[in-house]
DNA sequence: TCGAGTAGCCATACACCGTATGGCTGACGC
DNA sequence: GCGTCAGCCATACGGTGTATGGCTACTCGA
């Protein structure tokens, strides 16, 4: 098997996944470069490419496995609004803990496309509460997504307040407006 | 003032802008680089340095540009609600005219930050008529952009619908859900 | 026990990128 | 006539992703 000869374990995709989340939130999106990751690993730059096909995939498994891990809110019988309110939260807390991750994602946003995941399915649960019809599920859910990564993405390029609470409050207020409108289309 | 060897004319920043704009709209932000640039001008890369600062400043030209000559509709004395859905479409279009530009604007809105410029002034005025307070313009303005930025960023990375008709039906129904949003807040 | 196959790793090389450095040329003001 | 300087360019440096091909050490079938 030939395992390395600067290391004494082999790689494994775990490894490699949780370095190079580790560099993007160190460094940022520049700071994950296939010749940084395999010196972080103490292994040959070529070395990465027998466990992943290229920087892209590298990317997506990156992206993939952190919005796996997202905590989201569990049904806790609160009014959907309150529900709705949860949920954004809790995901803007988590793009601010990953800023260069979800920075990515946002700019990626077919990397969370899999409808299977946590974030999605409790969107959807929330959305069914709040009476959107199952027709328009899908519809509702890529728009919420949408305005939610255009309010991170501008956050995080330093193009809202300096003030951390007034950003706060302004996402509040965006996604009371969400809800408002949401309250509005669906009674 | 040693004018190209291989060019009969000095460069100007006019061209430089043209030119990377054009590739960029034909090949997308990997079709913008220096020497690509520079061979399309039929001039050294390093000659662009005497006109531009770095690449970054160069992109920030392209975007500022194009963010200035972007259509709004005028004031035609209509409610609120139409000429605010009709800027959204006047950006909408320009956006997908531009689909690489914009995707770098929304991924940097500090370059389109300028308060002066044409859409800001427009989109002032037509949340003044809504009925949105003096104090709160800045944030709601900030609010309406994330979102368009996110919906558009989603749009050009595929992740809405594949048919254009459905997309806009979409994008209607958001800026509808908005409309509600705001008509409910300022009520 | 031996040979083949192969998973894992690595050295080298290529084409591309942005740009620092420094030098050339020719127009201009004095 | 001469200095200054805008405009242009050649070269070079350090970085990027990755194609190619070769080495090693393990597993497995005969």
């Amino acid at each position: 098997m030939a395992v390395s000869a600067r290391r004494g374990a082999p790689l494994t995709l775990d490894e490699i996944g949780t370095t190079a989340v580790r560099l993007m939130d160190e460094s940022g999106v520049d700071g994950l470069s296939m010749r940084k990751l395999a010196a972080e690993l103490n292994v040959n730059p070529m070395s990465l490419y027998h466990h992943v096909e290229s920087k892209d995939a590298l990317l997506a498994l990156v992206c993939a496995t952190t919005a796996e891990r997202m905590h989201v809110p569990p049904d806790d019988g609160a009014p959907w609004q309150e529900q709705l309110m949860a949920l954004a939260l809790d995901y803007h807390r988590h793009a601010k803990e990953h800023p260069a991750i979800w920075r990515y994602v946002h700019t990626h946003p077919s990397l969370v496309a899999d409808r299977r995941l946590p974030v999605w399915q409790t969107l959807y649960r929330i959305l069914r509460l709040a009476g959107v019809p199952e027709s328009e599920l899908r519809r509702t859910s890529d728009i919420l997504h949408a305005f939610v990564s255009g309010f991170i993405l501008a956050e995080t390029e330093g193009h809202m307040s300096d003030d951390p609470e007034e950003i706060g409050r302004t996402f509040d207020a965006a996604i009371q407006l969400i809800i408002d409108g949401l309250a509005r289309s669906t009674s």
